[in-house]
DNA sequence: CGTTTTTCGAAACGGCGTTACCTACACTGG
DNA sequence: CCAGTGTAGGTAACGCCGTTTCGAAAAACG
């Protein structure tokens, strides 16, 4: 009883792939209610309908984002060597942040002033790190890492990684920098400074 | 030859102290030129005859941060022990960034989309970071720290301080952590992975 | 076939950064 | 002493934005 129905699943995902083609395009200053619909072919009211405003179709951007950084981090090939894992799972961390830096912005850089991350947004981002919060674990079981809190130990890693992601995508790491170069040595070097010695 | 001046170097200042304390309070959404304008009793005219516009009162207010944040940082006593020093430091680029988030999130976290710090600015947040560098220099002529590029360990620690902050003032540890403590846990974690054993 | 009921696009609203305009006013020359 | 002159700066317009309101479109029902 009622016209046909348009605002369905399909163009709840059409609008989420044109707002992620957008972002990556031209970061979240282009990112604008009217162009996502616009370039959807749909009006801003579908916006509203099928996620509530802009900071929800942010947020499901947000949870996006987090997913496949997830499943980045879970693909990590892993070793014997409890030290070793830990730096292949931060090299893919950076790997996966550069490959959509303004991405990364809205995980980590409330790029889109309009959205914050609430609690349930916030153990989604945790759990992204469960396969970090494993190596961990298998590390301090092997008596390789210090006998720390898991958690504590992810937290510092996780946050290294971060800053220094950060800082490259900022650009604010002195110019001719091997950055590559320089991500591993820190990452090795942060790592050492939790193992036994 | 002209009507008596009022768009002069107090009205600058006025507007920037309106500019800092709107952004303390209410963050980067509520920084608008209007109501800088409005609250420091003059038009938006004003704005763009003192500064050129909204991006260059914004970088105006990142500049002064970072000189904020270098006296934090020239003004840590430092002892004899190298790592120490470096600890201390740390622990005073946490308070700093403590001291007013919003600010920090200004300086790195592109908090307002119209501003993008340019080569100079990056020059001038990497200058702030010189007590630092001297620390490491130090360290590195004591023997205490590996033989590395000094600006390489530079980069390092203050990746991995800016990435633990970051975390922490966007709720992204989870609930119930200790930061303070595990903070200067996995900055002295972080430089011992840099000092020779 | 008209009525009902749901759907959705168009248009209105308030706020933003920016720009164009035009009034207000100190200085100058007669 | 009083136009005339040129500039400084407040006002208002412009084109965006996110959001909300409203009316037209259209399938289902009696």
């Amino acid at each position: 009883m009622a016209r046909p129905k348009v605002h369905d699943e399909a163009l709840r995902l059409r609008l989420l792939d044109e707002a992620g083609r957008l972002l990556s395009a031209e970061g979240a200053a282009g990112l604008s209610l009217r162009r996502i619909a616009t370039d959807a072919g749909t009006s801003t009211t579908a916006v509203y309908s099928l996620f509530g405003g802009k900071p929800e179709l942010v947020r499901a951007l947000f949870l996006e984002a987090f997913g496949r950084f997830a499943t980045r981090l879970a693909a990590v090939a892993l070793g014997a060597d409890p030290a070793e894992n830990l730096v292949r799972l931060g090299i893919a961390y950076r790997e996966a942040a550069l490959a959509d830096p303004h991405l990364y912005a809205v995980m980590f850089g409330r790029a889109v002033p309009e959205f914050t991350p609430d609690a349930p947004d916030r153990e989604v981002s945790l759990s992204a790190m469960r396969p970090l919060l494993e190596a961990v674990r298998a590390g301090i079981a092997a008596g390789v890492l210090v006998p720390a809190p898991p958690e504590t130990i992810v937290v510092a890693l996780w946050g290294y990684a971060h800053g220094l992601v950060s800082l490259e995508l900022n650009d604010a790491v002195p110019e001719g920098f091997d950055v590559a170069t320089v991500y591993e040595a820190a990452v090795r070097a942060a790592i050492r400074g939790w193992t036994v010695r």
